[in-house]
DNA sequence: CGAAGTTTGTGAATGTGAACTCAGGTACAC
DNA sequence: GTGTACCTGAGTTCACATTCACAAACTTCG
């Protein structure tokens, strides 16, 4: 299977895989077989054996899958072997959600830099980080930078986007309710959480 | 295409639908091809057709969609069109963010209770909302609230996914890293924010 | 009115990922 | 060493969503 396109659906599922390989890790399981990891997390045994063969032959049959060499492939095929720097855009609410969130770390993330357009709010500090004047995002190129995170208001996003793809940024994480046009060949990965509460009644039976 | 089981698919691409068109009608637009409206939210004109022929023939041939009569379609399919109450429980840094975001109210949804574990958050009002003890979790069932939003620590995750299971709530959103176990009946939407900022270093080329 | 130009809705074709199966590899007990 | 139990990786089949293509419906304009 090795040289076959890789399914974008398995690439969306190996956060999961590591998460979960992760927890397991913690609770000192060193082996463990497709069948019981995939009970763990909730799907099928075979989609964890095919999703993983795509890039390699990390099991053993008879025993299953070592834990800690598992961690370490995920980790490398993910590109997550190496810290990446994230810029934040926006400290509102959302934004200082973020600066706050510590589950970033363990995934090799971290945010380097936040920016602000309020000047009340620049010079602050949030998080060990210090606010920065939004004016500033342009010089991000020479920090190191190469994620950044969206949390602005809906109108100023596009504005932010493109400043942050001149700025050398290669993966963009939009939360505002906007659709963004960026270079190909910058990754955008949307989160608009009013999309995904607002299918909830959807599935209630009965009206 | 009226008697098909609808793609699960479709009902996650309608709310992106309704946002463009509550986007598009406040500007004005009374009439839109779905090859136009297709352009403006970044999809292909058959797939909207497509989508929206499951439900019935909102468009006319020539015309194109009548922009305020597809809001009110769009939104009785998602079963918007009557006032959803949540609950939300944990206010932490994400939920506080959740209680000040006002983006629900344009979809019919409204926190209307939160609830958090901190005696000294509890009797606090953020948002209008008075945050009540976690210990009054159960007695949601009486005030008609019928959607759940978990934004505890993932510790306690499952024990608020029991609570608000038994108190009648219909749909949970878990913002939590953990995966719940709930009855079937209960629709369950999981958003990890960390799980999809660590897809975007896969996506960088030349590593 | 009629012709030209749009646009919709949907059956058919296509493409793609999920589900399943199984040959072959590994461990372990005796 | 042999038999049994277990496991992986990948080929095959199947299910389903996307894409296409076109007839029918509607508008516009001469």
């Amino acid at each position: 299977m090795r040289y076959h396109r890789v399914p974008d659906e398995t690439v969306q599922r190996l956060p999961f895989y590591l998460r979960g390989v992760l927890q397991l890790s913690e609770q000192g399981v060193e082996n463990i077989s497709s069948r019981h990891f995939a009970e763990h997390i909730g799907v099928h045994p075979w989609q964890i054996r095919k999703d993983l063969s795509y890039f390699g032959d990390f099991g053993k049959p008879g025993v299953g899958y070592n834990l800690s060499s598992l961690v370490k492939h995920i980790k490398r095929i993910l590109k997550l072997h190496v810290e990446h720097l994230v810029a934040l855009v926006g400290v509102g609410n959302l934004g200082s959600a973020l600066l706050a969130y510590s589950g970033f770390a363990t995934y090799g993330l971290k945010i380097a830099a936040a920016f602000d357009s309020d000047s009340a709010k620049v010079g602050t500090k949030q998080g060990g980080i210090e606010i920065e004047d939004i004016s500033r995002l342009h010089e991000l190129a020479s920090r190191g930078i190469d994620l950044g995170i969206i949390a602005v208001p809906a109108d100023a996003a596009q504005g932010v986007a493109d400043v942050l793809a001149s700025a050398g940024v290669r993966g963009i994480m939009n939360f505002s309710p906007r659709r963004l046009l960026t270079s190909p060949k910058i990754k955008l990965i949307a989160i608009d959480i009013a999309m995904d509460l607002v299918r909830l009644p959807y599935y209630m039976p009965k009206s």
